[in-house]
DNA sequence: GATTAGCACTCTCGCATTGAGAGTGCTAAC
DNA sequence: GTTAGCACTCTCAATGCGAGAGTGCTAATC
């Protein structure tokens, strides 16, 4: 257990060293922090903090640096979580309702959002029912033999595809099959639709077993988006000042690889989780270039209705009551947009 | 100009060179290279071509360096273009005939393929109409007093937006009013559209209008995506073996800025435009990052019909051959599936 | 006159050394 | 329990050195 004195004293250590990523001297803490304590007595201290774990050494001869479990520490307990600032909440506000079309790039504009508000990495999941469910569907007339199927799903989502048919069909005919499956299927779930493909003609079915497999695949997650941005942010840091770190990190996060680096999904839950160092067993195929992160999960939207997860990936040295407070922030926002958008205003 | 001789002996160097990023020493030519002169003669041929600009030395005792002039003279005379090979065709054709849904992740699984053929950073932009049409409208109720508009354009493309009614309607109200419009408005553009604005209701007015202001801002270009791929691929590169270059690019590249770095459609026109470190005029906002890099640019769709571009980026010292014929490639096979899905498989 | 062998010269790179500075750990006094 | 003092450790930057690589030049050769 730590003493008062010794929870400030930590307390004063990781704020210095979040805000100077180097290495904290007892003379320093003695003289920029109000301990009421000399430089020795504050090396005591250091000593015994470091003993629990809470602190390391780099070397022999330099100042301390907080552990993970020193960090872990001080978001649980020490911190107290500060309010966004307001002009801060203005700047997401006003970003936010610039665009409010569609969520083709909502995401993405969110993840933008996120990570230049936090200065770090920022991840949003594009929102997804647990199980979804058809809205409407369409069928568009391309050329001869082929024409677009486009499926709205409960969430507003938007789903296409090409399809190539073994007759010749108009664009009268292709509408009035929308709407009869509209009537059919409307409100369905993938596995509604299963017991229910009997008696349908050629087209119907070859819409039907396209319109299946889309939502099977969106069911299973396979289209979830994963939108990052603001990589520079993290990578800028000096914990990744040399180029191996860098190419790391980048390998992990870049690309495909991400949702499988960080299962979002997964991790989301009520409220705000923040996962120090790869520590959890949840990111264990993460490993080394994540080593030195940390990451804040939130999630967004209403579980059982649609909800997507918002998460910042920075440095385990990243300002975490700034970086919790913001994410809970834009978590509200979005869930309140989403709800607006797709509840009626006044629901 | 150039002897025959010196001609090979650029060639080799710049082979040797693209392969093995060190400075190539005269010895080194003689010994591996059938150049049929000793070292003290390649040596001085060497004191020639960098006394005519197309070598360099990074200081006096060390082998020799291709600078961007060395470099363009041996893709514009000297390089003769490799096929791509069967396997990596194969490969590619493979990848490609895996998802052929909607363009949706299209311009992104491009941009994978191409960058992991080239083993460097590949751009692909969403093919895209000079001047879009409507092909078809779906107005789709999500809940009160909003609901969707789904837009099909011409080239297949989608886009929607959610709309807030002044007043309540049913779905079935809805596809009415989008029957119409459909019949009204399908094929014309946008500004066709301007003039033909009479004798709406209040919610076709209001659809309308979003119709409008979407397919402007795609007629500006507004709507174009360009998909980023494989920046590990050039960032693990020797030239970025400092994380300050690794930086310079990764923010010149990463996010938003892409399409202002590398202006894709005005730099891509019939066949492969190279770009060879930041020479060309239209990539003076790139500067610094970029000076060591080159771009290969190509196009694929049919000009005046839908197209979109096609790009590798990656260090100036670059497989210029492999990269070229698989860009030309790859943009054949991107124009081949275009035309197949938007124009009908027997045109 | 072009080519080549030979050699001095230059510059890099890796390695060990050195000295200053920072910060601790320990001991003894308060 | 706290603190002053001091020795000790380790880093970091600068310096010097030797080996090695590769050139530039000169003089001999074909």
């Amino acid at each position: 257990m730590l003493t008062e004195r010794q929870s400030r004293i930590l307390g004063f250590i990781i704020g210095e060293y979040v805000e100077h990523a180097t290495p904290v001297a007892s003379q320093y803490i003695e003289q920029n922090y109000p301990v009421g304590a000399s430089a020795a007595t504050i090396r005591n201290e250091m000593a015994e903090l470091e003993e629990q774990g809470y602190l390391n050494h780099p070397h022999t001869s330099s100042g301390r640096v907080p552990t993970g479990k020193g960090y872990r520490l001080y978001v649980e307990t020490l911190m107290r979580e500060e309010e966004v600032p307001w002009d801060a909440q203005q700047t997401i506000l006003h970003q936010f309702h610039q665009i409010e079309q569609g969520q083709e790039s909502w995401a993405q504009l969110a993840a933008a959002v996120l990570a230049q508000s936090v200065e770090n990495a920022a991840v949003v999941t594009t929102p997804r029912m647990d199980v979804c469910r058809i809205k409407h569907l369409e069928l568009v007339s391309l050329h001869d033999m082929t024409f677009l199927l486009v499926l709205v799903l409960d969430e507003g989502r938007l789903e296409q595809q090409v399809l190539s048919s073994g007759g010749l069909y108009s664009q009268e005919e292709l509408s009035a099959t929308a709407t009869q499956l509209n009537r059919r299927y409307e409100g369905k779930t993938s596995k509604e639709l299963a017991g229910d493909e009997t008696d349908l003609s050629e087209l119907e079915l070859l819409v039907m077993e396209a319109v299946h497999s889309v939502m099977r695949s969106v069911d299973e997650g396979g289209a979830e988006e994963a939108h990052l941005e603001g990589l520079r942010h993290v990578l800028s840091q000096p914990e990744f000042s040399n180029s191996e770190a860098v190419l790391g990190l980048l390998e992990l996060l870049d690309g495909q690889n991400l949702s499988r680096a960080i299962p979002l999904r997964a991790l989301a839950r009520e409220g705000v989780t923040v996962i120090i160092g790869a520590d959890s067993p949840q990111l264990t195929n993460a490993s080394e270039a994540m080593r030195a992160c940390s990451v804040i999960v939130g999630s967004y939207g209403a579980p059982g209705d649609a909800s997507g997860a918002l998460a910042v990936v920075g440095p385990m040295r990243m300002r975490y009551s700034r970086t919790i407070s913001t994410v809970r922030y834009l978590a509200d926002v979005m869930s309140e947009l989403l709800s607006e958008q797709y509840e009626g205003p006044t629901g």
